[in-house]
DNA sequence: CCGTAATTAAGACGTTTGTCTTATAATTAG
DNA sequence: CTAATTATAAGACAAACGTCTTAATTACGG
């Protein structure tokens, strides 16, 4: 066993400093360090920089997928998976006010850096945006799942951003609390149309 | 005259590169290489790249100053003014797909960074969320003036982020549409209340 | 138990970083 | 026109960067 322990706890590692001071911000001493190793040896498991980040964007998107695989298995409605995705904003918030959200500032750097990962990282984006577009065409949005999706997808995002700048709490449970609300009234029976 | 020609230059040249590749990313060689001047000369002008951060952070701030009191300036009515806020995501469609919001993407990487310059950084949000709330309020909405500047930014920023993310013009200019409908059902008489 | 392979530690390497020094050039004041 | 101030160019400087080499250590199959 043990076999890529070292290698697993420089994904760790790479996963939350990338997360917590972005990914050029990072060098290859902090993570020697936090993982406790010689600077030079993260060269043996990775050639490169941009190999930890790869691995990395592909730890995170199966955390990910494992997380949603979750939601869809406890038998809930789709309306109550979506609630688990919105209620992130509440479950993750000290880490949100002070880094962000970890999929979208990820990808908003690489788009500066105009970094050949950016389709990995938006990948991340994608296993969401498509997960969210299934629930509620299971809803009954089929013809518009899509877009609801996207809409959700945004509002979170934003939200995030400004729960970094503005670190209110109260803003970001106001903000939970109308993103529920919108999604309530999405599943209930039009009354005038 | 010309007094600070070139240090206006080099506020111009940074701004411009710090929205395009990042605070950290751009190095004193790049701003000098942008103006055309040696690279130790920009010592000149500024002692640290960090003073170049904080006068670009005043410049942004009269330049959007500036362009908030042009749309209060024209009477035009608060809704058209905030309609201008929504439609900045059309006019700067191209560069926010590529780059994000200057003001937000420089927000997020000072707090990773833990920058001194936060504080400054966000006074651009501050600005926008006073303006925004003085339109809501002279439309009638006292009450929930700040929350719904608060939202209107959200939203714009969540947007941006996905812009950049998905390169999607239609996803954009959909939102948009979507904004300015949320605007004028606020401003409508409530016929149920 | 030994020899081979896998893993690690330590540090050199060429660049690039932000910052600073210094000599020269340009501008302005008397 | 000269003197003093301002601005610039050129490059030195130590530190940090990603990467690579090499030698020592550990783990393991025969």
């Amino acid at each position: 066993m043990t076999r890529n322990a070292t290698r697993d706890q420089i994904i760790d590692a790479a996963d939350r400093l990338f997360y917590e001071q972005g990914f050029e911000q990072t060098s290859f001493a902090d993570i020697s360090a936090a993982v406790g190793i010689a600077r030079g040896n993260i060269s043996y498991h990775f050639k490169t920089k941009d190999e930890i980040l790869d691995a990395v964007i592909q730890k995170r998107l199966m955390d990910r997928q494992e997380m949603l695989d979750m939601w869809e298995a406890d038998g809930a409605t789709p309306e109550a998976r979506i609630r688990n995705f919105i209620r992130i904003l509440i479950v993750n918030q000290s880490k949100i006010m002070l880094y962000g959200c970890p999929i979208g500032t990820l990808s908003t750097e690489l788009a500066k850096l105009n970094h050949p990962a950016q389709g990995q990282a938006n990948a991340l984006f994608t296993l969401f945006r498509d997960w969210l577009k299934r629930q509620f065409a299971l809803m009954g949005r089929t013809a518009d799942a899509d877009t609801l999706a996207m809409q959700l997808l945004a509002r979170s995002q934003g939200v995030a951003t400004l729960a970094t700048a503005f670190r209110d709490k109260a803003f970001v449970e106001r903000e939970v609390v109308e993103m529920e609300h919108w999604l309530t009234a999405l599943s209930a029976p039009k009354i005038l149309s």
